[in-house]
This record gives structure tokens, sequence and C-alpha cells, in this order.
DNA sequence: TATTTATTTGCAACATTGTTGCAAATAAAT
DNA sequence: ATTTATTTGCAACAATGTTGCAAATAAATA
């Protein structure tokens, strides 16, 4: 069984990314967290530690480009991002899953095993992409 | 039949906000908009006449306040406003419709009379509200 | 392993977006 | 017409996101 630093490696190898310090760090961050994270989530944790701010933009970009991580909606100005599964790729984020969240604790869950239903779109409408995100209470807040 | 100018007049009295100049022409343009608009399309299209961005900000929130319009979630830093139905109120804003955003024209709409499917959340959790995002090519572009 | 090459990082500077307090202007109430 | 309450615009600030470039680091090569 491998460690999380070798799992690490792999993923970022596998992405033809270099392995440095700020992106095992993130991503690190991502795999020890149940929930989304956003920039601003970075910059607290990794406060002190001498990331820079541009470094963090551009790590969470280079995920995103890569398929490692996806981006999800939300009403605020705020950008949550979590670790994709195994299945997405560069070119095909199929996150086909719910995302969840909570108005108590305020995180916000891929609930991976919760599909998201058929649309039935008006006439002429073609349908690429499908974002559900649900807000109430988590089972661990309720 | 009524007047736009009227029409906006009744529906701020009736949210008990002041008839204002800044606000007739928001909501102007959230009537002839057909999707939604977001705060630098007010500061463009409003550009030259003197309205303050301050002042823009405030208008959108007073809106959402009192039900007026309502937020459309996004994947980026922008916020998505769009007109309520006149179902809505301040306590509670129930647009059970889908969002639809269009990757040819980046408009986005909304689709009033498509509906939010059932979604079966995994136990212990409880859902207050659900925002649908579909994302493709709409019937004008296609 | 040492050296070269390619990539990534941190800094500085800047652009954009959102917020707050307060006096002046405007709308509503009397 | 006057008073009262609300809204606006300004200034100043805070937070967030972007770009160019030299220095640092990782990967590739010898």
């Amino acid at each position: 069984m491998k460690n999380t630093k070798d799992q690490i490696s792999d993923i970022l190898r596998s992405s033809h990314l270099s392995v440095t310090d700020t992106r095992v760090k993130i991503l690190e961050l991502f795999m020890k967290s149940n929930g989304a994270l956003e920039h601003s989530d970075f910059e607290k944790k990794l406060a002190g530690q001498a990331f820079d701010r541009v470094t963090i933009y551009r790590t969470l970009q280079a995920f995103i480009d890569k398929g490692i991580i996806h981006k999800i909606p939300t009403t605020d100005t705020s950008v949550q991002y979590a670790l994709c599964r195994s299945e997405c790729s560069a070119e095909d984020h199929h996150d086909h899953h719910v995302h969840f969240k909570c108005e108590e604790c305020g995180n916000t869950l891929c609930l991976d095993d919760t599909d998201i239903p058929a649309i039935q779109l008006p006439k002429g409408y073609a349908a690429h992409n499908i974002e559900v995100v649900v807000s109430g209470v988590c089972k661990h807040c309720k």
C-alpha cells in the first residue's frame, strides 16, 4: 500500500506536471479534506509556510487543466474546488454527481454516489454538462 | 395595459422600496434582457449615465432581499442575476426552474417551464434548495 | 553524478471587484 | 411646503485575480 506522498507524485507525474512542494502540499490538503476548498482556504492553511498567492492560483488552474480537480458553482464570488474521481481527464470532466452545500457548517461535498437525473430541456436546446448543487443540512449537522 | 415604467413603480412600491432613477433603470434593463445579467453588465450599459458602482451593488442587493431578482450559480467569480417570477417573495425564493448557460453566446437563461426533478439524497441529508445549471447550446445558437 | 534545459516560483506592479462611513441629495410622509 | 426617512455618490479601503520577468527548482541528458 502506497503512502500519500507517493500517490500524489503519481498523480502529478501521470498528468505531466513536475512534482513541486506547492503542488504536493495543495494536493495533500485536498486529500485530507472531506469537502471542497476555495482559494482563501489555501492562503489560510498554508499561511506562514511561504507559498505565494500567485502560485496557489496557478497551481489550482493547472490542476483544473489536467482534470485533477473540478470547480463547483456557487452564487457568490467564491470558487469551490474538489478532487475529481479517477475517471476524469483534461478533456472530459465528467463529474456526474450531485454537490451538496451544508447551510450549517458551510462545507460543500461531492455526493459521489448520487446521480444527476435526466432533464428534459425545451426543443432546440442541447446539453453538454449539468451541474446540480443542493443546499440544506448535511448528515453531520442534523 | 400598463406601460413598463408603471409596472416597475408598482413592483418597487409593493416591495416597499422608494422609486428612484437607478432602481427604475436597472429593472428596465432586466425586463428588456432575455437572459441573466451580471454586475459588470450594468456598469457597461449604464456607462456615461452617472450611476455609481456602489449604487449598483446596493440596488442589486436590495432586489435580492425583496425577492425581485435571484442569483444563478456559476463556476467563475461572476454573479449572475435574473428576474424572479411573481411567485417569489423576500422570504421564499422558490425558483424551481432550470438555468441554462449557452456556451456559444454566453447568455444565461431561466427555463421557466423546465422543472427540477426530484433528487434522492443519501440518508441523513435534508434538502432546502436545489440549483440546476445546464450548459450547452441554446436554440438561437444551434 | 554533474551539467544542461525546461518548468515553476516569488516578487512587484497592476487591474478588477466588492465593502464601509458619511455628507449631500432625493423621495416619501406629514 | 416642510419635515423625515431613505438613497446616493464620493472617498477610501479591502479582497481577489492577473501579468511579466528574473531567480530558483525540477527534469532530462550526458
